[in-house]
DNA sequence: AAAGATTTTGAAAGCGCTTTCAATTATTAA
DNA sequence: TTAATAATTGAAAGCGCTTTCAAAATCTTT
């Protein structure tokens, strides 16, 4: 059924219908109940493309991602969140999956000249991220999660990654850790150069050397845990004290500590990043694991409240958000072994 | 730039230039090249709305979740495989989600009469379930990951969960194991159901007697997999071979014999499903995880190459596919232990 | 070279909405 | 009561494509 039969069957006219079901203010509230009424009962819903073509508007924001293995665990949970809040107004979520940069490029010139979504949601930034002004250029709004370097203010919400992991290793050098290794991302993306200067930092304020050994970088997979755990033990001198990136990588650790016939939280402390799971729990570890937490599904419900600012229109200023991150100690977390 | 602009550019009528670019034979060849050529250079993407609305057809699939939370790790497994399919015909995803059953079928509702979606991806069935048969009656085209009862026939494809835990029940079986205890999904499932009817079915093949409370349902967490096994550990005799029905549960289990000071591979044999995770490895645990393995990924491809046939319009025959599911065997199953 | 067959191109209608502008009806003020 | 004002409704154009049907251009055949 179009709307053309709807409003006859109404005796109405489209724009009457039309009107009432777009909630504008000029339809009687008589006539709006009646027609609203009628839709549901018909089952009545407007064509989609029609009213694109109509409004250009697409009612729909788009979420690209490199190779369909980037989508992981801490996307599903992002991804969660986001759609719970467009869902409030109707906003559906595109998905694209794409083979490289360029690829991703070709994507969003595509998505906005054949305006099939109103806006994009961008991840996994570098620390200079050529999106950023090529969106800008194209015209097509977007919403960071993470943050760049960027000549123009634009939309994001980032955690304090670099605050995170100062106050993680800040609280293991106050525990008499001198020697902390830690598990981070690729080098190249900003919230692995963010933590790392983290954690640079505390060992500058307290004279403490860093040993370059005790820095790895991967995946935030449990095998790439358990490697580089593995390499950190290995090491004539090890590390007392270990920051894991993701609980992913938490685990493998864990499970290299374990092997070694280490105990965890006495001979070697563990802190790891926990964007909060559904399916695995810091709480529930043996030890119990010591997080530095931060909800990346709440993360991306706040993404989805801004982006349906942004639709709605009225100019907003740029949302700019760092969000702070816990320190939650439990149990993977001890003084320095005295021997050591 | 719209359709209008370009031909005008180009010295040709919007007909001829929409008949190259969608691919009609009609055109000279020459006249083709001249079309796709420019449309590149001037970065021309005709109107998603306005093909939408002309043709009638929407050019994306959609996937409904329940529950922002039912967006797990298999979630994204699955969806990484199907976008890599789906792309390659410019076909998008769309996903939604929503608050229960009853919505779920709203939203079926809307993507179907607002022609949002020329067909839906169906996850997560019961034994009876009545999406089918909703769906069928509102003629929006479907497939089901999965399997359930139906009068009707419909495009499926499926894991053969019955044959894999039937034989990583009978391999336990094999190696002297009489009690065996099964960490399985929600009951009203139907790949739960499958897989107890396999694990049933050894017992009875065998004459084994099934204790009951080796039995577990339950998300498929770290912390039910932790909770459940360390039930089973507290039984007056306790099992000597699990089988966890994820990696997830797996997981937990391995923890809570670890805790209780027992030997996997030894005092416990462990079988778990592994769906192929990139940041979960089996052939990584300490001891590595025996599993019936079947790629969830690989699984959402296939899905993907069928969706394109169906929307090609081709009348196919209905999809119907039970895919095998591998049994690995690694270090963590063993033969059961002497004085038990 | 002309007629017929074939290939290639174009004009225009139509897809189902929204929205402008005009018309009608109800309400208020004089 | 009537004129002026406000509230409510409707006619029709237009959004940017596809596709039918007709026309023009090209190629074959005699």
């Amino acid at each position: 059924m179009n709307l053309k039969e709807f409003s006859r069957k109404l005796g109405l006219s489209q724009t009457t219908v039309s009107r009432a079901l777009s909630g504008y203010p000029e339809v009687k509230a008589e006539t709006r109940e009646r027609v609203t009424e009628a839709a549901l009962k018909h089952g009545y819903h407007p064509n989609r493309a029609a009213i694109g073509l109509a409004t250009g508007r697409a009612g729909a924001i788009g979420i690209v991602f490199r190779g369909g293995s980037e989508f992981g665990p801490h996307t599903s949970e992002f991804m969660g969140g986001l759609g719970t809040q467009l869902e409030q107004d109707g906003i559906d979520m595109l998905l694209s999956t794409v083979d490289g940069r360029e690829a991703e490029i070709q994507t969003y010139r595509r998505l906005a000249a054949s305006k099939r979504v109103d806006a994009v949601i961008l991840h996994s930034p570098t620390a200079e991220d050529d999106r950023i002004p090529f969106l800008m250029q194209l015209g097509l709004p977007f919403i960071l999660h993470g943050r760049t370097k960027s000549s123009q203010p634009y939309h994001f919400l980032d955690i304090d990654n670099y605050g995170a992991i100062h106050r993680a290793t800040s609280y293991l050098a106050d525990l008499g850790h001198k020697r902390i290794a830690f598990i981070n991302g690729f080098p190249e993306r900003s919230f692995a150069e963010h933590r790392d200067q983290g954690f640079r930092q505390v060992h500058e304020e307290r004279s403490l050397l860093i040993d370059e050994a005790f820095l790895g970088n991967g995946e935030f997979t449990d095998e790439m845990g358990f490697r580089l755990m593995n390499g950190f033990l290995a090491l004539p001198t090890r590390p007392t004290a270990v920051i894991a990136g993701s609980m992913m990588s938490a685990l493998g650790a864990m499970r290299a500590v374990r092997t070694a016939g280490l105990k965890l939280g006495k001979d070697v402390s563990l802190i790891a990043h926990d964007d909060v799971f559904s399916y695995i729990n810091a709480d529930n570890m043996v030890p119990t694991l010591s997080t530095t937490r931060s909800s990346i599904r709440a993360a991306g419900g706040r993404i989805g409240e801004m982006m349906l600012q942004i639709l709605s229109g009225k100019d907003v200023a740029k949302f700019e958000e760092v969000w702070p991150v816990e320190l939650v100690i439990r149990e993977s977390t001890g003084p320095v072994p005295v021997n050591s």
